[in-house]
DNA sequence: CTGAAAGCGCTTACAG
DNA sequence: CTGAAAGCGCTTACAG
């Protein structure tokens, strides 16, 4: 029905081969030729059948994004949004497409994986998320289907692709920057503790306070996803008397926003009263009041060389099991003060 | 390399037509003969290439999913990962898959929408916004590429399928809901009053108010993108003095988050002081304290219904533009509560 | 009920 | 520099 190679052809007087080649800009056809043909093609509406393509080709151009098992990850929301516009944008740029995987289960996402790479419908796969004893993983290893990661794997550190931020580094940072403010009692507020970069996070944050010479307080560790009740109890145990935090560190600027809420239930103003440093920089972080001060993780470089690697992997380049670190950095806003008390 | 039809046609000792014939379980097959071969394709591994099947089919079952050309649509950020989402779990129970399309301008995201559509690479798509004067609607439209809509078409209403809310009566059903609580200074904040759904709700609000003869008062009525000193300054206005609107309708939930900080900052509390309904019973609407009141949308029948939809108009079943609009809920929590003044 | 053959729209050795 | 032919992995009339 649509315009084939072959109305191409016929209608600038020429083979259908020459009509591939002049497409591929082979340099053994002459100028005059492809020239001849590119204005046919133009002229009849030409687009090449990508699938027909793909066949022969054995390869898609298309790169399956492996969204996490949708899990009360409210506030991880925005950043997936943002992962999955990077990756799009540098697939466009790479003249790849991308297709989603997501699944409500583990078993309907695996099943998606598997009708998607042995059905030929994607050269390899960008994974969001990392968790322990991931199924998804094991998979992709086993069946050895290219794939690179968006954060720092459990498991087959040393034999795949990912790219990262060192969020060790980013919390410990974090932590440091309200230290060097003269906080002295810092909370860490984060979401859900299994999550491999909540934990990087706090243990950078850990980290700071012990080399400051602070004894760390359970008590100021919070994990958003805490029963509400429970949830509650703590914070106000923490936030309820006198001797509050004056800095928090939150795993995510809208947990930072939450906490701002929270506080001004106590008659606590930030950053008047308490100091408060967020991550990811995202959208939120500007334009709610106040500004917030929070760690910039580069998203776009690292959707980009992402898809730069992976890319490399997958059309046989590279081989060696790459690892990207990308470096972070404070953006300061208004949520922070210096504390001398 | 990989196992095809065509060893498990030697291996079960038929032709590739009867192995094609059992995996579309035809019933001009024996149930003998299915029973064989599939017992083969199990053995060996055998999985379908979607790419060849494709290519004869002209079919592609694949669904591209446009989202907006990204221009700070901060708040609505939660909003596209949840239909994007929804979209993802449709299409899996139909053994679709979804292809995203996205841009950072408007030619690039047409560019890619003409090489997936032309290069048969989606049966159709679904568009996530709708706004004026756009020229991928035109472009579907002239084409004659099947496409849905989620939202309200501001062209081709008539022609083409959507599935939306009644966002005119949600909005008039959230004004309503803070007039039967006794307010009578109410506000309406919202994103980017050239967004077709902003446009309605604010019709709703508008109508609500008249009815219940209350005028118009376009002080009270204002657009979070703003440029910021403006935004502030219409802000302290509102609520600097004592004559503040004592009920908001806030055009999302992340909106209606952040009045919730800003108001603190005029030491007015909600509910206590000032009562606010947000939109799309987002997870934010439960995690953030307080709870919020929202309008849920339905958005899990709003994507579900979009794919069905379009599967039919698709594979040629449907032929009518069918539209779809989709009841709305208020979800009571918190944030609102009665006024006498 | 089953098979041989043509064809979907491309690409790529192989000849010339 | 160009063309004829085979083939990518399927499906589907057409015969039998």
């Amino acid at each position: 029905m649509s315009v084939t190679i072959k109305d191409v052809a016929k209608k600038a007087g020429v083979a259908t081969s020459t009509v591939s080649r002049t497409i591929q800009d082979s340099s053994s056809i002459s100028e005059k030729t492809k020239q001849n043909v590119r204005r046919v093609m133009k002229e009849i509406g030409y687009r090449p059948n990508l699938t027909a393509r793909g066949l022969v080709k054995q390869t898609t151009q298309t790169i399956g994004v492996i969204l996490p098992v949708s899990q009360g990850q409210g506030f991880q929301n925005t950043f997936f949004l943002s992962m999955i516009r990077g990756i799009s944008k540098a697939c466009n740029e790479k003249k790849y497409m991308v297709s989603l995987a997501s699944g409500t289960t583990e078993a309907e996402l695996l099943e998606s994986i598997q009708t998607m790479a042995e059905g030929g419908r994607v050269d390899g796969f960008i994974v969001l998320y990392s968790k322990k004893d991931d199924p998804i993983i094991e998979y992709l290893h086993q069946e050895k289907v290219p794939y690179a990661m968006i954060g720092k794997p459990y498991k087959y550190e040393n034999e795949m692709l990912y790219v990262d931020n060192d969020n060790v580094v980013a919390g410990k940072d974090a932590a440091n920057y309200l230290l060097q403010l003269g906080h002295k009692k810092i909370a860490f507020i984060g979401e859900d503790a299994k999550q491999m970069v909540i934990r990087e996070r706090l243990k950078g944050y850990t980290q700071a306070l012990e080399d400051a010479g602070i004894q760390i307080d359970e008590e100021l560790i919070l994990d958003v996803t805490l029963p509400e009740a429970a949830y509650q109890r703590k914070i106000k145990q923490l936030f309820g008397n006198g001797d509050f935090p004056t800095g928090i560190v939150a795993s995510d600027d809208l947990i930072a926003l939450n906490m701002s809420y929270l506080l001004s239930g106590f008659g606590l103003k930030i950053p008047t009263d308490v100091s408060i440093i967020g991550f990811n920089n995202s959208i939120f972080a500007e334009k709610f009041r106040p500004e917030l001060t929070s760690i910039d993780l580069h998203t776009d470089s690292l959707t980009s060389q992402t898809v730069y690697q992976l890319i490399e992997l997958m059309v046989g380049k590279q081989t060696l099991a790459v690892k990207i670190i990308l470096p972070h950095q404070i953006i300061e806003r208004q949520s922070c003060i210096r504390n001398d008390n």
